[in-house]
DNA sequence: CCGGTACTTTCCGTACTGGTTAAATACACA
DNA sequence: TGTGTATTTAACCAGTACGGAAAGTACCGG
């Protein structure tokens, strides 16, 4: 089940995960909703810095939020993640054939007495 | 296999993801090592500036660098990103099972206000 | 209306990011 | 030695991120 999603997108998802406040606000928020000052709770912060930690999540899709006379709880949205976990696990078997690879480059580079007059490296560039 | 690394280092990997610039580095890397000039070249933007991702990379362990003679060829290493993969893998019991969180929530949020006065708001110095 | 609770917004300081240009470093080769 | 190539460092700048304090908004209940 592909769950890709845009590239400036996506930067926007790990930028919001690059911070422990907001990864421990998605873990509390696991096991089951929960309203600001709830979350805010265990953090030692003020309440203005969660209520803008809420707001990145919620931009990214992260959180989702509802309202209920003054509270505005929050319930956890966990696709992204799992775009993100589809966008890691595309590298797998690049960390399950963790060698060679600079091993390779370097025989590229350095080539034994075979008549390569310099290290001119073919760019097999099939990115973008 | 559990990959778990800590939490300030998965918020610097995190942060080192959230760039497309270096997420396409990384593709490139996973078609083989590369040089700086190779790496730089698709890209519309200097050659220092490629370095300065190229070194957020390294200090993150997504990248390895050796030296040859003027070169300083770059390899990926995935190994951060099992720790990624496993870290969003946590959360697919939440995507896989949509079922309404938040009206769970409303429920446990019932009418009746429970005044209780709850003034403990410590702010110590927990800057991350 | 008022007062209280639950948040959010605004403003501000500080620090970091991501890019630039110019200069420095490192190495190979003639 | 000096020149060319590869790459990094330094200095700088605009924009953004993260925190706090204070003020603003929204809703409820008397």
């Amino acid at each position: 089940m592909s769950v890709a999603i845009d590239d400036d997108r996506l930067s926007e998802t790990f930028a919001a995960l690059a911070n422990t406040t907001r990864r421990a606000i998605l873990t509390r928020l696991s096991d089951g909703a929960a309203t600001v000052n709830e979350i805010a709770e265990p953090f030692a912060m003020t309440l203005p810095a969660i209520s803008k930690h809420l707001k990145v999540l919620e931009r990214v899709g992260l959180i989702v939020r509802s309202r209920h006379a003054q509270y505005r709880p929050c319930a956890i949205e966990a696709t992204p993640l799992e775009a993100v976990a589809d966008w890691a696990e595309q590298y797998r078997p690049v960390w399950e054939a963790r060698f060679d690879r600079m091993d390779e480059h370097l025989r590229r580079l350095r080539p034994e007495p075979d008549p390569e007059p310099e290290p001119t490296m073919e760019k097999a560039n099939n990115h973008d």
